[in-house]
DNA sequence: TGACACTATGTCATATATGACATATCGTGT
DNA sequence: ACACGATATGTCATATATGACATAGTGTCA
């Protein structure tokens, strides 16, 4: 199974969260994933709450609508750098990210 | 200022923690290399406490020692996808994950 | 219906990250 | 002093991520 496909999967069908279970993935690579997706999500999420267009978002990151579109698809071929600094140029706080990334660990609730 | 420089700069000279304070960085740059260096020392802290060399390391990550010897340095060529792979490969929670990167903003004792 | 703003998806040239390797430096014991 | 295990640093070919662009899909309003 290549990479590309893996995005696509993982996000359709199978609601978010459990996502890439039973692919051909390791433990830590699902919890690398997981936690991209979680951060995706936030991302998404901020930047709505912001009321910005993902063209006005690229400007804002001097990047493109496009791949603000790939970062809140969790595209395989966004990095976590890039989401990152994202929700930090949104307002993030870092208590923020680790709240996102603790709760992308199963727990929660 | 070209990047390689940064490195050198930021751990040598002012103990980590306010490094790259006064370079030409913006507030964002600024939490976004905090973050790494928060997370390449923690790295450091659970290789130390594994007792493993950087060569064991690296054959358990299928790196290299030089690029483990990077990420523990913070080398700009580091990604923050390699440092939480690498993490999560050493066995690390989300939780501390979270924590790490919280505590890379200003604030904790 | 059409027109419009927004979002998704695919591709590509360029930029950046990566593992591998060589080599240097450090630390510590002899 | 030397040796030797570990760590640091520099470079390079290849791999992967990036912004840009085109284009397709989606929702909404008149």
């Amino acid at each position: 199974m290549e990479k590309t496909k893996k995005k696509s999967l993982e996000r359709r069908g199978w609601k978010i969260g459990s996502a890439a279970e039973f692919l051909d993935l390791t433990p830590e690579e699902n919890r690398y994933i997981e936690l991209k997706l979680a951060l995706s999500e936030h991302l998404k999420k901020r930047r709505r709450s912001r009321r910005l267009s993902q063209e006005t978002l690229a400007k804002l990151l001097s990047s493109s609508q496009s791949r603000v579109a790939k970062m809140e698809a969790a595209d395989p071929t966004v990095s976590l750098d890039l989401l990152v600094r994202s929700l930090l140029a949104l307002g993030s706080s870092e208590k923020e990210l680790a709240k996102v990334i603790a709760s992308s660990g199963g727990a929660r609730t």
